[in-house]
DNA sequence: CGATTGCTTGTAATCGATTACAAAAATAAT
DNA sequence: ATTATTTTTGTAATCGATTACAAGCAATCG
């Protein structure tokens, strides 16, 4: 049918009009009579035109499209950040490209390339851990200004960035703990070196010494948000000679595998051992028992991250909050209880 | 710095020859004798010259992009898929755009427009549920040829599909539960009208007929895939006059919220009722107890997904197999157990 | 009434790579 | 040595939309 493509010139000769004109009538409807805007409406649907977005790509040189870093595809966690995003950007004229850092075959590729190849006019990245030499060529090529950082950042560049409350949600689950009687707070960790293992073990430092809890260093576990981490950290617990009476955890994941190996170990949550996830992923509230922690609004995180990154292409009017953090709540289930009076010895 | 783009205009200058003479060293350097390769290559070097995506595309008439269609970027099964066609894609010079199909915003543009507009070149879809108006568009505009299904697909069309033998793992699943010793078998469904769903259930149909299974209209149990529908599925399943002893679920979601409502029930996995999933997802093994469950091979899934469409687009040399079906395995783990003998009324 | 301003429009250059076509050079064949 | 064939190269048109620039026209002003 349409086989040979309809172009502007066509448009602009049944409209009886230029092809500027069309151009206009269609980037910007007020810089043209009213007359003209109807002439080439009419003709766009005689024609069935469709504007070929390479060409005009080529001409206002960008790209149409924003690149999306994620640690982790096969993580739901990153993945529902992705739908926030996804589901403001199909509202602009940008694509979304996604690519996973985890993946060594797109490794190799510098990401500044993206950059100057003209594949994308804005990167948004859900992991903090890019190498120094990277985070340098972008201020180098002087495209960090088309760069926003979600739920993850970089502690080596200042460059914008929309995150969860981290401090606040462990402030709030050290809290929720302290008011069902705990003391003995132990907290299993995220991998060293990640922002987020950072922030929420000092939140959680912070409020633990506000409150005046005993510390023990036995009680702060190596975890790497992983399950396997978490059944590891069972292990150690049930082999403490002061066993803590709840575990903070720096995900859902480590606080489910924690859960589990608990379980193996002889050891009943809530009844010995109280435990505090943070995420709230989905599965949360189906584990056994249901998942006490931290929600974060993982698809408001998104939209947010994408708003900003549209502001600060110059796509939308809004505000350049260099950093956006987003309030975080306690979601409480049955793998916390009031603490258990000790036992008489 | 290089602020000003270098073309290729600027790279024949410095080379020595023609533009065209660097364009054919850059595509086809066979075309082109050693002399000028090695010139061209110093050129380019010495410039620092990128190609412009934009202008082969629109040159080129192409996209250098597909889009994958996922039905739920938040479910970690479809994003893992992602991951395996993320690999593959990465080696080539097309990006991947991603749209989550169950995101409203995205729904009311034509998903033949994409082709139309050439912003895309392929689609993988890992959504079966196309509408009949857009699969008929698809074909309409004869691009049809340039889609292929991975995961689910689409029982009115006969496009191209990866998917894994779905019937062979419900087979597996009611053998090894019937080699437990288990006779009464139940089943919870995954949505109505989903492939997978229909697959699924009548290789069950078909595994128990051979083994001359009891059946009983009460075992078929209607679910959607999701936790919650395991979990309500429970409550049915404990209220039973004839109470099957083992269930065979059509997804682990389905599995782990069915585990979960049984407990509440006092019911007891696998004591009393040994449980067997579908998928294989990450946190199965995690479970309380581990669980049983069909391991469908995702990554692998999206890598052969994607080599199918490269090879339909004409990038790849391959053979054009319509349908490839991936093999399945059983992993067993602790929610399934042999039968109890029936006690003593 | 002539000059100034504002609005609308058209012409043609432009973005940067690819490639049809033709010419030139190198190689093989007679 | 001459012709036929192959390989290599260059010129210039092309892909399709955007926009700088200039011009046409009507309205406003002194």
């Amino acid at each position: 049918m349409d086989r040979k493509a309809v172009t502007v010139q066509d448009v602009a000769r049944v409209a009886g009009v230029s092809t500027a004109t069309v151009s206009r009538a269609l980037s910007d409807p007020n810089k043209v009579s009213e007359d003209a805007r109807t002439a080439v409406k009419n003709a766009i649907s005689a024609t069935g035109y469709r504007l070929n977005k390479a060409a005009r790509n080529l001409r206002k040189q960008q790209a149409g499209a924003v690149l999306i870093l994620v640690p982790n595809l096969g993580n739901p966690f990153f993945s529902q950040i992705l739908q926030g995003i996804s589901a403001v950007f199909s509202e602009t004229e940008f694509s979304i490209l996604v690519s996973d850092t985890s993946d060594p075959s797109e490794r190799d590729l510098n990401l500044v390339d993206y950059f100057l190849d003209r594949r994308i006019d804005g990167l948004i990245s859900l992991d903090g851990a890019l190498s120094i030499s990277e985070l340098e060529l972008f201020k180098h090529h002087s495209v960090d200004d088309r760069i926003v950082f979600a739920c993850e950042w970089s502690p080596l560049v200042d460059f914008p960035s929309v995150r969860s409350n981290n401090a606040m949600g462990a402030k709030l689950a050290i809290q929720h703990l302290y008011d069902l009687g705990h003391r003995k707070i132990a907290h299993i960790t995220g991998p060293e070196g990640n922002v987020l293992t950072r922030e929420r073990r000092e939140g959680m430092l912070q409020a633990r010494q506000k409150l005046n809890l005993p510390t023990c260093a036995e009680w702060i576990i190596r975890g790497d948000f992983s399950l396997n981490s978490g059944f590891l950290a069972a292990q150690e617990i049930a082999g403490m000679d002061d066993r803590p009476t709840a575990v903070f955890c720096a995900s859902d994941m480590v606080a489910i595998g924690l859960i589990s190996g608990l379980k193996r170990e002889g050891i009943s949550v809530p009844n010995d051992i109280s435990v505090v996830g943070f995420d709230d992923i989905e599965i949360a509230e189906f584990c056994d028992p249901p998942l006490t922690t931290i929600k974060q609004n993982r698809v408001g995180l998104g939209r947010a991250a994408a708003e900003q990154l549209l502001s600060q292409m110059g796509a939308r009017v809004g505000k350049p909050d260099r950093i956006l953090q987003l309030d975080v709540q306690i979601q409480t289930r049955e793998s916390t209880a009031v603490l258990a009076p000790s036992p008489v010895d």
